[in-house]
DNA sequence: CGAAGGGTTGATCAATTTCAATCGCGGTGG
DNA sequence: CCACCGCGATTGAAATTGATCAACCCTTCG
């Protein structure tokens, strides 16, 4: 059984058995979580690396008004903060949205790769640049994108980074995100979402059921969307 | 004359006189750029990192419809993506804003600083968390706070930021963001803006002029916003 | 079987955009 | 010096989008 985050930086930097080993060392203790427990809550003082082995697991922030936005969706190889522990305390928190395996990687693991290990170094760069596009994508959704072109544009995201990871079949893909959690990551009510996915569904694009969503028709999807996968990088420059 | 870049990076992490002597050397042949000239556009390549010395700068994007959507401020001081080289492609362009001095570090010096100088790796890697928090708090914005609220939250990171780095009196800062700007910055129309600001002058909460504000309600502003500067990290953790 | 959590739909309300027009200031050419 | 120009700011009215309120349905699960 592979581990999903030496895939992960495996396609954004060349390996040695050798990193390869150090990362299975070091996520080689993960734990498991249940669907809505939190990893950990704003307010609490940074602690280890997570770096999520199975499941979906998401950042998210309530505010005072009690409603609550998610900011990033976390998939299996997908990892948290290189450098937190040099913040002060949690700005938001991070729950699992399914059940989640999730490993913690010390802060003493973490010196050894990132010193030690430059090609381990890199490649955790790289999928961090990534992540920051996505968050400058979703900044570009929330501010200039019609609701039905932010839906559109986030399944898009989602499904490349799933197929990524190989988690995609043909034109469906596993989706474990209810219609409210997609509200709170793209900022709009659970009711217009639904009516969004009714009219995505009718415009043959896309349909989602509980649990999987079927791409109907990808360039139509794309279009909608506006989308270009240009920002996830999938090419990265491996030189230099 | 004090070089704000390592004015920021002192207040990130304890800097000996050698790593001034180094960081002042790396920034030491800026180019000046004027009011909406473009350091990089999307599609370019990525060059070597941008420091930001005097000016105010912004990254942005432009959607297919031509509307723009600008996902981040940066003032004297802020740098860009620390390995931006790692990338195929820009994803968005950065533009000037107002008439702007702007450093280039080149490769060969970052990777210097970042092997030899871990007091300044340090600094570079906690400016980078704050600017990541930032973004997500952006995200926050756009997804879960009305226009006014959103308005008064810029304003309040704005001012903090402009604090930080001694470019505010006592209750009137420089600004120099046209409504249009700061639309685009907010995601919504410049119309609307104004009567945002409007309302936000007859509360008494602050009044923005022509390059400038002026906070008359500091706590109404802040209770408006529903600010929490702890995500601004403004107390990182300098132990470890 | 009953409760809970999601999903679906309709009617109404509120926030924002869009469209259109006007104003004001700083700079420029005559 | 002054009329003119262009950009940004301002305002009103109409049109749209999305939120809110309120049911009701369906499936899962104890």
């Amino acid at each position: 059984m592979a581990n999903p985050f030496v895939k992960k930086l495996g396609g954004l930097a060349e390996l040695t058995a050798s990193d390869v080993r150090i990362i299975e060392n070091a996520t080689s203790h993960p734990r498991r979580y249940s669907p809505r427990q939190d990893l950990i809550r704003e307010g609490d003082e940074p602690g280890p690396m997570f770096v999520v082995l199975d499941g979906w697991v998401c950042r998210y922030k309530i505010l005072p008004s009690g409603t609550r936005q998610i900011m990033a969706f976390l998939m299996p190889g997908d990892a948290c903060d290189l450098h937190i522990k040099l913040l002060a305390e949690m700005d938001h928190g991070i729950q699992a949205i399914t059940a989640a395996t999730v490993a913690t990687v010390s802060k003493t693991d973490m010196e050894t790769m990132m010193r030690d290990h430059p090609n381990i170094a890199k490649a955790m760069y790289s999928a961090q640049l990534v992540d920051e596009s996505v968050m400058r994508a979703w900044i570009v959704s929330m501010g200039r994108r019609s609701s039905t072109e932010r839906v559109a544009h986030l399944i898009c995201e989602l499904y490349l980074r799933a197929r990524n990871i190989g988690l995609t079949g043909d034109e469906e893909f596993s989706l474990p995100l209810s219609q409210l959690v997609l509200a709170d990551a793209l900022g709009m009510t659970a009711v217009h979402i639904n009516r969004v996915l009714k009219d995505l569904r009718l415009a043959g694009a896309m349909a989602l059921k509980r649990g999987s969503v079927t791409i109907l028709d990808p360039v139509k999807l794309v279009q909608i969307a506006g989308f270009d996968d240009n920002y996830l990088h999938r090419r990265l420059r491996m030189t230099g």
